[in-house]
DNA sequence: TACATCATGTAAGGCGTTACATGATTCA
DNA sequence: TGAATCATGTAACGCCTTACATGATGTA
């Protein structure tokens, strides 16, 4: 997986510049897969030059004028390619669990305050989800019909209130761990 | 966070060569935090021109010698100052949930086998974790002592077994989703 | 006038993946 | 004899992060 495929599922559901992308990417899509603005130009000038998108100078009134991406027939053809070519689960990588493990040979009781941080970070982000849900996905569609970008895309963000909810309640496994060597049982 | 630390961690728990630390970087540790062996080897060399890690030649029989590293003062410290630096949520990649947005724009249908795939990956990881849980935690310790290590390890277990039940379960709401969209309800 | 937001980039350096490479020992 | 496992590396290339850079417009 690339971060291609990720603009190109983006640019499908609204065209946009590499700015709006790059806000794109700190909500919605940002949420399983990240990318910063620096990264997200370089690849838009590399799909463009390969025929994946197809790039459009609007003017603004009140703002700087951009360049408005939207995906090409090749582009569209990459993204079958690669939803059909079979992919292994990503590697997971969770600092706070090599710091769980690691604090057995500092302080233990020093990680609280720091796990406890993170806990306020994932029910934040929860809140943030559950707020959209009710905002995007509260109501039936607006024509009855059974839409297939909104329902994936509730599916989703289903998938995320579940991971946030998971973590929280591990984060609080982990701190009862904490607090039961501090007081020693 | 760095690679470093997951290895100091790592040879803190138990010493041992890179060709070992690759190991469990396949199983263990390796559940959140990956390594192949060529990066780990590159970053035991810096580590132990800084001083982080103590190397000794190791004679085998029946195998070939292997060198044994151990942590040294210095890489005690750096894992202390990493540990007390208040790090931020990782962010999240998950190829799949691409995918998912993505298949809006192409087959739903096609997407249904890989899916299944994921899940199946999962669901072995998951059975593979229960196994280990009972394998090393199933019994108090020998002693009956609380054993910081010991608990704080299978605290960061039972954290990659809730991680693997949420997808398991996450999947199949995918699978309904995608049946649901396949019959038009 | 100063700060926030919109908008688009370059450059350096580190991290990670893929491919290539070597050689010993064990077991079928 | 051949395959699997143990053991340790090098090299190339691309991806990602961090820092630096510029300039317009809107708002307090």
């Amino acid at each position: 997986m690339a971060l291609e495929h990720a603009i190109l599922v983006s640019l499908l559901e609204k065209p946009g510049s590499g700015y709006e992308l790059a806000r794109r990417f700190e909500r919605s899509i940002g949420y399983f897969w990240t990318a910063s603005h620096q990264q997200i130009y370089r690849v838009l000038k590399r799909m463009e030059s390969d025929g994946w998108v197809e790039v459009r100078d609007v003017a603004q009134y009140g703002r700087p004028d951009k360049k408005e991406y939207s995906v090409a027939g090749r582009g569209r053809d990459a993204l079958s390619a690669w939803l059909n070519e079979p992919t292994e689960p990503e590697s997971v990588r969770h600092d706070l669990a090599v710091k769980v493990r690691g604090a057995a040979f500092d302080d233990p009781t020093a990680l609280i305050s720091q796990v406890e941080r993170h806990r306020q970070a994932h029910t934040d982000r929860l809140t943030h989800y559950l707020a959209g849900e009710t905002r995007d996905f509260g109501d039936p569609p607006p024509d009855g019909r059974l839409d297939a970008e909104r329902e994936l895309q509730h599916a989703v963000l289903r998938g995320g209130i579940a991971y946030e909810r998971m973590m929280i309640a591990w984060l609080d496994d982990v701190l009862a761990t904490l607090a039961r060597l501090d007081t020693g049982r």
